[in-house]
DNA sequence: GGACTTGTAGAAAACGTTTCCAACAGTGGC
DNA sequence: GCCACTGTTGGAAACGTTTTCTACAAGTCC
């Protein structure tokens, strides 16, 4: 930069306000040193820039799985939108508890970052207090927790409507699959699924019977070995809500295989709208994950600007119906068992 | 820094070396650095380090899609690696060539990185040799180009691996749907997968059919138009090779749909053993996907370091089979039309 | 016991910006 | 013609490291 300054004629001081477009250089002077570092093809050093002054224009994602569908469209979403903005993305994998800890005693530390996101995780009230102690934003996405802006679906409303759907095909013997994440204990478990799966029920006037709800962790094995399960029950259930697409497509594994047609003697619905699902030709609930993505990144983006944000977005989700619901096959029989 | 020298009763300059694991100090005065600066919870500002000359303990990962899970898991694994040597992983997204332009222009323009890890795509000479000159490494993984480092897999022996397969079971007809992205125009788009076909029929003595040969651009809906092409010939196939899994259940989907069973009527395989091939009992040939990652994380680790890193790593594949391959079903009738 | 090496530690000079503060030249009001 | 004011510019002090270069003490060799 002193070269720029000095083949333009001006002081370094000049020369930095020209090239950071900030207030009181006169228009002619700006013009100049920006033609300097045009031809020059100059660029300013982020690192000594923000020693010196100002943020590190990078962000932070905080994900518990990369290689889950969900979490990657997301993470995508949001890296356009950082990127469009100029700012960097600093990714970081917390698996466990153990992890996450590390990181929330590591990161803020020196700031590395102006904000970080969290995606789909929750966060402890201490761990909340430290970053923004630091003067990181901090934001969520993908769930919900604490109190600080987040973006999310309604967790029961989906479960209502892939609950609903089943219900009114005329299903009064419907099981759960609800799926547990092992690596993050004490997260809520996306209680508003199961919610849903009473509420339906009660509104529906037909009694819970508990040996129809299993809980098993997250993934399509699990959900294919909860499947199986239930086809032990004296009187299995003649369609199931699972809570994710994986585990649902895990449990038509399971029926196939027990030579049992789908959807003709069961049904089956996820919840996510995974894009296999629509291969497998699975009913399900869609939720905008890119949307959440990309809205959360603007949020940071407003974040970063001091704007003030909304503190909470719901985003809407839609019942997709494709081949794996159909009425019960008597319904009748189906009726009376309920 | 100035804390933690004054703290532990050392001067600057001997705090800066016991952290940064410099020789020149003595063991005793080190344990006394580290404590104070555990004890503090204390890192050093990435920014004054790079800008003094030391690095930026910060590797770009360059990824042509990240929702994609053979991405997303290799991503996923390096991740793992990169973190447990203490370095920061910048995310880049580099949708089409435009995307790749840009980053090749902006990224090395300051020295943001010490490394550049590119996942699965090309990288052109002129790109090579600007990032060389930035004094950043540079290693591919999950594909090969130029003459820099890699970690990939053999595409031909996958291939053979698949179409071997189909043939030993006696298929004659067999199609092939060759995925493309539309999104990486150059890339050599896995020829390895095309060439196994080829190789492969002429080694049994069949004719290759060229109207049994399909490109699609990369996805499951694409592998379920294929099929439906397929479908369309006067002598449909009695096997599918696809060069995904996912184009693979595209194609099934299709198959599924027309009333045709998978594997009694017709024969499927595909490529990479993603999760849900296990879920959809599809045969495929499985690539070691995370252990690549971890693989080409241990590279970068021993670039930085200056150490001789192998050159070319290829790992082995594997065939699984499941449930959607099986011999024709007139087999005396399949060999004649071959 | 002096000259040499070796290991350890401190002072100070970079690294490339931003920004505070002071200086200076015009401008218009009185 | 003097004064306050505004708009533009330059000087210099941060920012937090790494890295010479120098200084000192303790061995080691003859």
């Amino acid at each position: 930069m002193v070269d720029i300054a000095r083949r333009a004629g001006v002081s370094l001081a000049t020369a930095s306000r020209a090239l950071s477009n900030a207030p009181g250089v006169a228009a002619a002077t700006r013009e100049r040193v920006l033609a300097v570092a045009e031809e020059l093809s100059y660029v300013v050093s982020p690192e000594a820039s923000r020693l010196s002054g100002g943020s590190t224009r990078r962000v932070a994602v905080v994900v518990p799985h990369i290689s889950r569908w969900f979490f990657a469209a997301m993470l995508e979403a949001l890296e356009s939108v950082l990127r469009e903005a100029d700012l960097d993305l600093l990714l970081y994998h917390v698996g466990d508890a153990a992890d996450r800890q590390a990181f929330f005693e590591r990161l803020p530390a020196r700031r590395k970052v102006d904000a970080v996101v969290v995606l789909a995780f929750p966060v402890s009230e201490a761990e909340q207090q430290r970053l923004e102690l630091m003067g990181v934003s901090i934001l969520a996405a993908g769930g919900q927790s604490a109190d600080y802006p987040y973006v999310c679906i309604d967790d029961e409303a989906a479960g209502r409507q892939a609950m609903d759907h089943l219900i009114f095909l005329g299903h009064r013997r419907i099981a759960m699959i609800a799926a547990f994440d092992p690596d993050q204990l004490g997260w809520p478990d996306r209680p508003g699924r199961s919610e849903a799966y009473y509420s339906a029920l009660r509104e529906a006037g037909i009694a819970a019977d508990p040996s129809l709800v299993t809980t098993v962790d997250w993934g399509g094995p699990q959900g294919a070995e909860a499947m199986g399960e239930l086809l032990g029950l004296r009187e299995p259930p003649t369609a199931v809500y699972a809570h994710s697409d994986e585990v649902a497509l895990g449990a038509i594994r399971t029926l196939r295989r027990a030579g049992i047609r789908v959807p003709e003697d069961v049904s089956v619905i996820g919840i996510d709208n995974h894009p296999l699902a629509e291969l497998t030709d699975l009913t399900t609930v869609s939720q905008p994950v890119r949307q959440q993505g990309v809205l959360a990144g603007q949020m940071v983006l407003g974040l970063l600007q001091g704007e003030d944000v909304e503190r909470a977005v719901t985003m809407p989700t839609r019942l997709i119906i494709r081949r794996s619901t159909a009425p019960p096959r008597t319904i009748g029989a189906a009726s009376l068992s309920g």
